[in-house]
DNA sequence: AAGTGGTCTAGACCACTGA
DNA sequence: CAGTGGTCTAGACCACTTG
């Protein structure tokens, strides 16, 4: 509510999040128009729009042009996650960072990362094997193919000074990425560069990015023993 | 663009982040007022404000009234992912879906629990552990602590009909969640429930879930050897 | 073809916060 | 206390999609 009596849109949120809660509105029903809910609750059909898209936003709910608007079935717990450059992901920790070019070739991509990128031609690519040590330490191991088409810059860029990874994530917007999360056992040669036992499952994350349909690049980080991925924490200020 | 010429504010969000890749506005550089950019781009300040909301919640830039808008000066790759209600997980993937109630115990949380939430005094809860099932193999192990103090009605439910996953989601709106993923070595009771050797590492969700400052819920679910965390495909139709 | 959500505009006022 | 982003309103029109 604001200072003059007019409903914000985090009300009107919290009314209709309530009702779907208390079963008014019931798992895969219709609510009414976003206008009907207007009049009735006193407010701008844009102030339920708002409403609206946070509850969709949430997973909470699903709009439709024509289709209308219908309490998702099955709610789940949506949860956003940043990923840090690692340089800056190991600093603001308070350790000094350093960063290991193992190797690079360029080769034709191996069938099982083209599919990666849902395309078997993705053309040549290429790979760079990268560790980055926090206070001298193995911390991330990374395995990264690039798309030398997409990215024909990427043959200038000196990874002695910059990791791919920074580079990157400074230089190419992606339009779509797909990220995945599981704990893996980690190969002999990632065993090595952490300094883990090989039958070690550690925590890895698989990143492959587009721009358009063009493929930018596929990564596997594999992290450190005991490392914690941690979401956004979404205060939802509930009155 | 629009039918009659109007720019959208996707084209404005597109030529902000445009100017943000190729350095016209640096990181940690501040941005003209979003009045200003409306008019150079001729459209309304509400299409700006409209941009860079999208632009906020991707974490690129940072706003705040009075101190204009910043361009972050470490992007991260931020990336969305939905934590279904794990009957609805192994239905979607077409497993038939059985949940085991091991035990259930009321006591004060340990210190480690009730840390968990922030406050060493989080009252009575209760413990629950349950295994669930795909096609009668071992799926998730979880080891949940709700506080009995803010889901009193949770006495009266039966565990053995709904898991307590899925009636919390269903019924227990939380306005705060944190959420961890990490690969840990389990311990000798889990190991034992989800048929795995003891020393394995598995993928790990922690999550703790609140209602204003009240403790609602943590649990700790323990994921089968192989399972992936996948994100929610985020396509950002690139011009 | 018609209905519903999506967006844009213009203007007013609020609320946070940095100087 | 002044400046900037945040929100609300009313109205018009667009665009998707379903009947």
């Amino acid at each position: 509510m604001t200072a003059d009596g007019r409903q914000s849109w985090r009300d009107i949120r919290d009314q209709i999040h309530g009702r779907i809660i208390d079963s008014t509105y019931r798992p895969g029903e219709k609510l009414p128009r976003d206008e009907d809910i207007a009049q009735e609750l006193k407010c701008a059909r844009s102030t339920v729009h708002r409403a609206m898209r946070s509850l969709a936003e949430d997973g909470l709910i699903e709009r439709r042009r024509k289709g209308g608007t219908t309490v998702n079935p099955d709610p789940v717990t949506r949860t956003t996650i940043d990923i840090p450059i690692t340089r800056i992901d190991i600093e603001s920790r308070g350790y000094a960072y350093h960063h290991h070019l193992i190797d690079t070739m360029e080769i034709e991509a191996p069938h099982r990362i083209a599919a990666k990128f849902g395309n078997p031609s993705s053309g040549p690519m290429l790979r760079i094997r990268a560790l980055h040590l926090a206070d001298a330490q193995p911390y991330i191991f990374e395995d990264r193919w690039i798309s030398l088409r997409s990215v024909s810059e990427i043959s200038d860029v000196d990874f002695q000074t910059v990791s791919a990874n920074e580079w990157l994530v400074r230089n190419r917007p992606f339009s779509r990425c797909d990220v995945q999360i599981l704990a893996d056992d980690i190969f002999d040669d990632e065993a090595a560069y952490l300094e883990e036992p090989v039958a070690t499952a550690l925590l890895v994350l698989e990143r492959t990015t587009w721009a358009g349909d063009a493929p930018i690049t596929h990564v596997r980080a594999v992290h450190k023993r005991g490392y914690r991925l941690v979401s956004n924490s979404t205060v939802h200020d509930a009155t």
